[in-house]
DNA sequence: TCTGGGGTCCTAGGACCC
DNA sequence: TCTGGGGTCCTAGGACCC
């Protein structure tokens, strides 16, 4: 069996949403950037035409780094750190908030600029694809630079490209020569380039397992390769194990899926400061409509109905639970606020509130196409019926 | 210095049916 | 009355990803 040739490509924005605010105040070209925060940290325009920018050290709140420039980067200050923490590292670097309509526009754009060279992309997120290469008889080197270049023509903004066997192995390879790289890895460069790296550079070793992994003694993918398949199984499960093994020899056979319909819709929202169930009644009540309405617009938006309505809830010591309730078969899925907040409200009822209250969520499970199912006034009525005897 | 918001997938246990 | 096995659905929690 010969290993199948590198045509999986897997194209990854650089620093993506920090670029495109650099791109907007180049003055801040080369300076630790720091994204993050809401909009009162929005850069003041000054009389003279200069803007004044916030720096991390004026920040007080419970923020995270939602991404940090290179220069950022240096200090110590990475994606999901608290803003508080990363202004301890970094006091003078600037602030900016997210703007995440703007984000989309480029995501699309992006987009939109591969699929007119390759149009079989699968999305992984705002600022990722991964690219089945496999259509186009054009030297793959070739095809990535035309990617580069046109993605660069349609944003101004530059990307690393991973070429290699599979959406694994060119997930790691994208990963090698950032920003600005093209990394082809063909099947004879896995133990010279691959083996090497830690585990937690494969997609899907997170850091649980990476400790896990330490603690066995092995802090290399190649050590992982070289663990037989049944210590990982004992370890690990009999699932996960045979998958750790076969990561670590970079198999890989997912396909690139140009589409996939969506499982679930959420709306979740962490407050400034935490609430209390019932001395913040009426702050909570707010929130809470809110959350059910926006979750509703989004079903609505996109053209789904829901079965299966839950709560979230994270607690002072941020510790979360859940609680989830599905709609007998009986009646149809719902897209309406007033009734996801009904079914919602049963989840809440069952949840015994010890501490205060730091987040509060409301998701949509079980989703099916709108219009799949016709919307009767009658079966809404038996539903209240039903929701109304659940205590 | 305490940790955002949007998702997916997996596991394990219980209910319920045949 | 005390013994099954399989299949599916639901719930809750957790790991992981961007």
């Amino acid at each position: 069996m010969t290993a199948p040739p590198p045509r999986i490509a897997h194209l990854d924005m650089d620093a993506f949403f920090a670029s495109v605010e650099l791109q907007q105040y180049p003055e801040l070209i080369g300076q630790p950037v720091v994204v993050g925060g809401d909009a009162s940290f929005a850069p003041e325009l000054q009389p003279d035409g200069s803007r004044r920018f916030a720096r991390l050290k004026s920040y007080g709140g419970r923020g995270v780094v939602t991404t940090s420039t290179y220069a950022a980067r240096a200090l110590g200050v990475f994606s999901g750190m608290g803003l508080m923490k990363a202004a301890t590292l970094a006091p003078e670097a600037f602030l900016l908030p997210g703007r995440h309509d703007l984000y989309r526009d480029y995501s699309r754009r992006f987009k939109a600029a591969v699929r007119a060279i390759t149009p079989r992309i699968e999305d992984r997120g705002i600022d990722e694809i991964y690219i089945d290469l496999n259509p186009h008889a054009e030297e793959v080197l070739l095809l990535a630079q035309r990617l580069k270049a046109a993605v660069f023509a349609a944003t101004g903004l530059t990307c690393s490209v991973g070429i290699a066997a599979n959406k694994l192995l060119a997930k790691i390879a994208s990963d090698l020569d950032k920003p600005d790289g093209i990394t082809l890895l063909s099947a004879e460069d896995l133990e010279r380039r691959v083996w090497p790296l830690a585990p937690r550079k494969v997609n899907g070793i997170g850091p649980k397992a990476a400790a896990r992994l330490e603690r066995m003694g092995i802090t290399t993918i190649g050590q992982l390769a070289a663990t037989p398949v049944h210590d990982l199984i004992a370890q690990f499960g009999a699932r996960y194990g045979l998958w750790l093994s076969r990561a670590a020899q970079g198999q890989d056979e997912r396909p690139v899926t140009p589409f996939r319909e969506p499982k679930s819709f959420s709306r979740e929202t962490t407050f400034a400061q935490d609430l209390h169930v019932r001395q913040d009644r009426t702050t909570l009540s707010r929130h809470f409509n809110e959350l059910c309405a926006r979750v509703a617009a989004d079903l609505q938006r996109k053209g789904y109905c829901c079965r299966t309505v839950g709560v979230k809830l994270r607690f002072a010591d941020f510790h979360a639970v859940t609680r989830a309730l599905t709609l007998p078969s009986s009646h149809a899925a719902i897209a309406d606020a007033d009734t996801i907040r009904r079914v919602a409200g049963e989840c809440l009822k069952r949840i015994s509130f010890t501490q205060r209250i730091r987040l509060l969520g409301v998701r949509c499970g079980g989703l099916e196409k709108a219009g799949t199912t016709v919307f009767k006034t009658l079966r809404q009525r038996d539903l209240f019926a039903w929701s109304e005897s659940m205590d």
